[in-house]
DNA sequence: CAGGATCCCGCTAGATACTG
DNA sequence: CAGTATCTAGCGGGATCCTG
């Protein structure tokens, strides 16, 4: 079942939205997706952040609970956890399952949408932690030219 | 001449950086290029803002000047365009060139490590343009599935 | 033209406490 | 376990004024 209105499959195909413009809502769906929790939680259900290789067949991503969620982004709040979850969940990326046990079991899983934004977002995190080590010498050797600025 | 130490290429080419840290350093950078200006300016200077498809050979990317880059990114304030343009130039993700002619001319190019984030960047605002009319469906199912919440 | 410097508001991230 | 609720400090970011 489509969940696209003929109308906004149009749209789409036209490529009628803009991020340049201040008022496209293009503009604002790209702030919410430029950020940080955004980038890691979409990893971690990609599988990203998991030491036991299985089901990394790109098929069948691993449903992860909160618990695995909060430890493989370290230093993350309950509450930007939670918060980036929600908000993920109504932008249809990821999907949230409860399972009624004892303790009560909640999984969260990317949908093909999410599955889509993975395959950007990787890129995202893996530029970070691959060119780092460059951008640290360039913000060294800026930080120098300027503390020897001409006083005169 | 190289700008990075020995240490830093052994870091870079073992892969020892995992934003998924908070104390690493990546983590820090994943949040500085996690931003929506970041996105915008980068694109810009790849020539995905210019009407005129001049320079549009991969090589020789367009070297915008602050006005233009203002007018492209719509509804920028200075500040921030400024503050981002300095952060990326610190990073060594773009030049900055100073031309004294009457009134000074000021522009902006892409570096080589500007230019590989901005392959990955494109596809970060492309995806927000070409998925905005499935995300703003999900958002209304969601939302009117909230609403009709049990009262009891 | 291309910013630098300030003021200041708003919101948001983080810490803490409580709960089904 | 997986949140919700509340409070607050901090700063992101816009508006405004000024300058080489």
């Amino acid at each position: 079942m489509a969940t696209t209105t003929a109308a906004q499959r149009r749209a789409a195909a036209k490529v009628q939205f803009d991020a340049f413009l201040a008022a496209c809502p293009s503009r604002k769906l790209l702030d919410r997706i430029s950020d940080k929790w955004v980038v890691l939680i979409l990893c971690a259900l990609g599988g990203d952040g998991l030491s036991r290789p299985a089901a990394g067949d790109g098929r069948g991503l691993p449903a992860l609970r909160y618990s695995q969620l909060a430890r493989t982004l370290a230093g993350v709040s309950q509450k930007m956890l939670t918060q980036t979850l929600r908000s993920l969940e109504r932008d249809g990326l990821v999907t949230r399952t409860v399972t009624p046990t004892v303790p009560v079991t909640v999984t969260y899983e990317l949908t093909d949408l999410g599955r889509s934004l993975l395959e950007v977002m990787r890129g995202v995190k893996r530029w970070a932690e691959t060119n780092i080590p460059t951008v640290l010498a360039h913000r060294e050797a800026y930080d120098a030219r300027a503390s020897r600025a001409p006083t005169s």
